[in-house]
DNA sequence: CTGCTTTTTGCGGTTTTGTGCAAGAAATTA
DNA sequence: TAATTTCTTGCACAAAACCGCAAAAAGCAG
């Protein structure tokens, strides 16, 4: 097999399968571990693979992502924000969560929007600062130093006292078994208690956490009201949720 | 499964979902927890990550807003917190307020120091929060939207559940006659309710405040344990407060 | 084809890297 | 406080990378 040929061949492989194994080419082409690993090299010279101990990477692996912020996948949450945003009116009373898809929202709401929000997150009420039209209610506990939301026994009797309108939670993972799940323990029971008061549930989450589950469920499907991703809602995806009786936007 | 190729799991992993669990990490990529560990320390060292004990947090989420830094007389206030910091020992509970001088003090803590503070001050909430060791509770109230200060009856009634150690307030105006005034009502009567519970009180001004009132009194001056300003302790002008049985620093 | 140069390849020995293990330290939890 | 989990550190071992060299292959001019 020529030297010319052999690199052909790695590179198709690379670009099919993400990555190669020296040794494993090395077998599979019959030549020495060293032609391999030169052969490598020089791709990787060429700009055209990533070489790593053991054998080579596709490019998009070590490309950063999101080089101009370091958000995980912000345009999509910019997106699901301002879907999330339209549903917001005037005089509305909101319970929110705290991830950067809720953040993102309250960035981005309009000046003129005169509501009510009550968060127990501090960079969910840093942002909510920045609009002077918003009323803003902090709900006080001990704070979280994960998520930087307080939590805790008196959170969640002080939640109690609400009645909103909405409750709009960023959720890390929903699938049709398990409804919305979470792995902290601390956060569920506040969102359930979110949930509990509140009059509709929306829930915001990017695509990729769709049909995922996590050990402990904050809600059953039925709970939600409406679900909001970056997605068309006409995507095939959506269908089970429509039929569970769950607005998508 | 290669080196590289396990790091940019665990990337995706932890911007999906804004933390890991090593134990977890180390189960589900089927490699041992130390090598986990180590994936962690290097995401970590290339700043791409935090690393905490038991895992890893996104970064997104610890950074903060960029602060403006246009502050009055910042030079004094930054001294002030340097002296101010000096009376915090490990283990405490302090009671702080949210000026300026507050915040700037929160900003320098050493982080070393391990304590609780209390507070309803949205801007010193984020100044604790880039200290690990530091135990954040959060006073939770209708925000005022001219301090960022959580005010109202629900926090006055917060904060009598506590019995801390230090009460650290930033003054607005302080002399003999009519001890540390103000002139912000809701504040104020925060503001008292934080002296009544707390064992001892500091209070934090620019020298330029000293000598000066406002129309409602927070405090009479015996009820002041230590002052705090940018001065010189033996500068003449302390000597009425000193009469007073009043520490400065 | 022959003799010459250049490129490519494989090999042995050495160095570096990656991984898991274990013991003690440190942090966390009850 | 004691018990549990997690971290650190040093170490051993295997796999991979590197280095220099020489043999093999390819290219080329006469």
């Amino acid at each position: 097999m020529l030297k010319k040929e052999r690199q052909a061949f790695i590179l198709h492989r690379i670009n099919l399968h993400n990555k190669v194994l020296s040794a494993q080419l090395s077998t599979e082409i019959d030549v020495s571990e060293d032609t391999v690993r030169r052969d490598l090299q020089e791709l990787n010279d060429d700009g055209k693979i990533y070489k790593v101990h053991g054998g080579a990477l596709s490019l998009s692996y070590n490309q950063v992502p999101n080089y101009n912020s370091n958000i995980y996948a912000l345009k999509e949450k910019k997106l699901i924000a301002q879907k999330a945003v339209s549903l917001i009116k005037d005089g509305m009373f909101v319970l929110t969560g705290g991830g950067t898809t809720i953040v993102e929202m309250a960035r981005i709401l309009p000046t003129s929007l005169r509501a009510t929000f009550i968060t127990g997150s501090i960079h969910a009420t840093v942002a909510y600062m920045q609009h002077p039209n918003i009323e803003i209610i902090v709900i006080g506990d001990k704070l979280s130093k994960n998520s930087k939301i307080t939590v805790g026994g008196n959170a969640i009797h002080k939640i109690n006292q609400f009645k909103p309108d909405l409750c709009i939670l960023g959720v890390n993972s929903i699938d049709i078994a398990n409804g919305v799940t979470d792995d902290d323990w601390e956060i569920v029971q506040l969102k359930k208690e979110m949930i509990a008061v509140s009059k509709e549930l929306v829930c915001l989450t990017i695509s990729e956490k769709l049909n995922t589950h996590q050990p402990i469920q904050i809600c059953a499907l039925n709970k939600v009201d409406t679900l909001i991703t970056e997605l068309d809602p006409s995507d095939k995806i959506f269908s089970p949720y429509i039929n569970s009786g769950i607005k998508i936007y």
